[in-house]
DNA sequence: GGGCCCGCAGGG
DNA sequence: CCCTGCGGGCCC
C-alpha cells in the first residue's frame, strides 16, 4: 500500500535524522539558547517607533560604516565595540525599519560597485557577524554573504559559499547546529509546451543529481572541508527559522551527501550540515516549531 | 489565498 | 547569449 504524504515525510524526517545522529553531534546540542527577539509583523502601521522594545530600529547589523582599511592596529573595529551603548545584542538581529527599501538605496548610491566584499569567498565576511539579518535575499547579496537572490546554493570550485535555509523540503531537519539540506534541481521552471512558463521554483519533477552544478559543489564542500556560509530564512519551519527576512548564522561543514527518495516521489540530492564551534548559539523562535 | 510575471546573479 | 534558481511583488 501506498504511503500518505504525511506518512512519507515523518519516514524521511526520521530517515534524516538518524543520519544527523550517526554523525555524532548530539553532543553538541547548546545548553543556553537565545530566544529570538521579537520582532512585530504589522508593515502596514508602519508609523509609530513604539513597536520596538528598546533598542532603535536599525537595518542590518553590519558594520557599514567602516572602510575596507583595517585600523592601524591591525584590528578591526566593530560597531559592537564602537557603538555600544545603542546597538542591542548582534547575536538576536534587530528590527526593521519600515522603511528599509528606502534606507538601503539611499545609503550607498555607487552603483559602480554595489558590493564592498567579494562573495565568493569561503568563510565569513568582513564586516558582518554571525547573527546579522536582512529584511530580503537582496540585501543579504549586497552584503556578500549569500549572493545568489533566488537559488539557495552559492557554488564555488572548492565547495560551495553559502547557503540558503528557506524551508524549500517539508522533510528536511533542522537541529540548528546541524541540519539537512536538499539540493537543487528537479523541477520545472519553464511549465509544459502547452501552458509555458517562467518560474524561479515550482514542484519537484524530475530526479535530482549530483552533476547539477551546485549539487556539485555541495558534494566537493564534503571533500574539502571548506566552511560555508548559512543563512535562514523566515518561511523555514523550524524553530530557529527567523520570524522575518534572514538571518546569519554562520559557518557550517556539509559533511556527508548521499541520495534518497524526496517527498515528491523523486530522487534528491541530501547533505548533512554542522556547525564549526566557537560561534555564538543560534537564537530560538518560540513561535515557530518543525522538523 | 493562488497564479503568474519579473529582475538578478551566476554558470555554461 | 542561453539557462537555472528554497524571491518578491503584483494582480486577481
Amino acid at each position: 500500500m501506498a504511503l500518505s504524504y504525511a506518512e512519507e515525510r515523518e519516514a524521511n524526517i526520521r530517515r534524516n535524522r538518524q543520519v544527523l545522529l550517526d554523525l555524532g553531534v548530539q553532543k553538541l546540542i547548546p545548553v543556553n539558547e537565545p530566544k529570538e527577539q521579537p520582532r512585530v509583523k504589522s508593515k502596514k502601521r508602519a508609523v509609530d517607533t513604539e513597536e520596538y522594545d528598546e533598542a532603535p530600529p536599525r537595518k542590518t547589523v553590519r558594520a557599514e560604516v567602516l572602510p575596507d582599511t583595517p585600523s592601524s592596529d591591525g584590528r578591526r573595529r566593530s560597531n559592537r565595540i564602537s557603538n555600544h551603548a545603542s546597538i542591542p545584542d548582534l547575536r538576536r538581529g534587530t528590527p526593521l525599519p519600515l522603511t528599509v527599501k528606502n534606507v538601503v538605496s539611499s545609503s550607498s548610491d555607487s552603483p559602480s560597485k554595489k558590493r564592498k566584499h567579494d562573495p565568493k569567498v569561503y568563510g565569513h565576511i568582513p564586516g558582518v557577524e554571525v547573527g546579522s539579518w536582512w529584511a530580503s535575499r537582496e540585501e543579504c547579496s549586497n552584503d556578500a554573504i549569500h549572493a545568489p537572490w533566488v537559488a539557495g546554493i552559492a557554488p564555488g570550485k572548492n565547495g560551495a559559499y553559502s547557503i540558503a535555509l528557506s524551508g524549500g523540503y517539508e522533510d528536511d531537519v533542522d537541529d540548528g547546529y546541524a541540519f539537512t539540506y536538499t539540493g537543487a534541481g528537479g523541477r520545472d521552471l519553464k511549465g509544459t509546451k502547452a501552458a509555458p512558463k517562467n518560474l524561479r521554483t515550482a514542484e519537484q519533477s524530475y530526479d535530482q543529481s549530483f552533476e547539477n552544478n551546485n549539487n556539485k559543489a555541495l558534494k566537493r564542500s564534503v571533500e574539502t572541508g571548506k566552511p560555508v556560509r548559512v543563512i535562514r530564512g523566515f518561511k523555514l519551519q523550524s524553530k530557529y527559522g527567523p520570524s522575518e527576512g534572514y538571518r546569519y548564522d554562520g559557518l557550517y561543514e556539509v559533511k556527508q551527501c548521499w541520495m534518497e527518495k524526496g517527498l515528491g516521489g523523486y530522487l534528491v540530492c541530501k547533505f548533512a550540515f554542522v556547525r564549526t564551534g566557537g560561534q555564538p548559539d543560534i537564537p530560538v523562535n518560540s513561535n515557530k516549531a518543525g522538523n
